[in-house]
DNA sequence: GTATATCGTGGGTTGCAGTGGGTAATTATG
DNA sequence: CATAATTACCCACTGCAACCCACGATATAC
């Protein structure tokens, strides 16, 4: 299974073009076909699933109870949904609607999240993250939790 | 499993790369693929997991209850994560983040714990540990919380 | 004491990653 | 059906980083 690890910045072109980290690229699975599917995610970043992995998903979406909250969500959802195969360049491209929720400019930075990638501006993904100053503080409330990296 | 012990000192060169002592080297179990993931840790050092070991911690965040603030925690995390791959003569190399926020100069020291490696700037380390006086007193607090050498 | 292997450090070279733009094909529009 | 607009595919350039080699110092073996 792929594990996306790690940070990369890369911008995007007028077309609406960005680049996937070769090393991510080198990572997918052939079932994924070279294709990603985006979406909207938490905090105004995007979401990129290899198609496979994404299919998964799909399964699990289908299977959700039927309710008014769960329409309104995959619709929410499959509004702003595309699927984009990788040119010869290695790039995919975003659809204009998913630029505007992004707030994508110039700088694009793709943060690999395991299973999946997120897609953020580089400016909003740093003031997401801040400066780094309280990530001790972050770090042990996480532990509290029973996580623990040591 | 691995069983990483003691402090080695070594230098940065300009492409960012640091050697990782050979005693090290020859502790990596074949499923690290040479690899080691490298990311911020507590009191601006950083940690380097031979990438088998890392791949336990994924699945636990992989298996994390998804709240706002573990998505938080998540990302930056990720954000200052890499993999390296040890080049032919032993080295891997940091990210110009990775260095700023270990405070890397010239200097480093790798810190043998156990099944990971610790990532200081020589300087940032020996202020951090001082001159051992407050050893005794610091040992005598640690044993009154139940774990003792003894 | 000498020879040999190994370890840490530095630097050069080349393939490829990232970026930009052009052309053909496809779809939309009047 | 003709034309415009958009998308998809292809090609070209540039800079960097992965890879390779070399040297000196240290440790080890004989």
């Amino acid at each position: 299974m792929a594990r996306f690890r790690g940070r990369f910045d890369f911008s995007i072109d007028q077309k609406g073009r960005i680049n996937i980290p070769s090393k991510f690229r080198k990572l997918l699975s052939p079932d994924a076909e070279e294709t990603f599917v985006v979406c909207r995610a938490t905090n105004n970043c995007l979401w990129a699933y290899p198609k496979d992995e994404w299919e998964q998903f799909e399964d699990l979406l289908t299977a959700m109870p039927v309710s008014r909250e769960s329409d309104k969500f995959q619709r929410m959802l499959e509004n702003t949904l595309s699927d984009s195969t990788l040119d010869r360049q290695g790039r995919i491209s975003l659809t204009p609607l998913q630029i505007k929720i992004a707030g994508i400019t110039k700088e694009v930075s793709i943060i690999g999240r395991g299973r999946y990638l997120e897609i953020w501006d580089t400016g909003c993904f740093e003031k997401y993250v801040g400066n780094g100053e309280d990530y001790d503080e972050t770090y042990y409330k996480i532990v509290s939790t029973g996580i623990s990296l040591e």
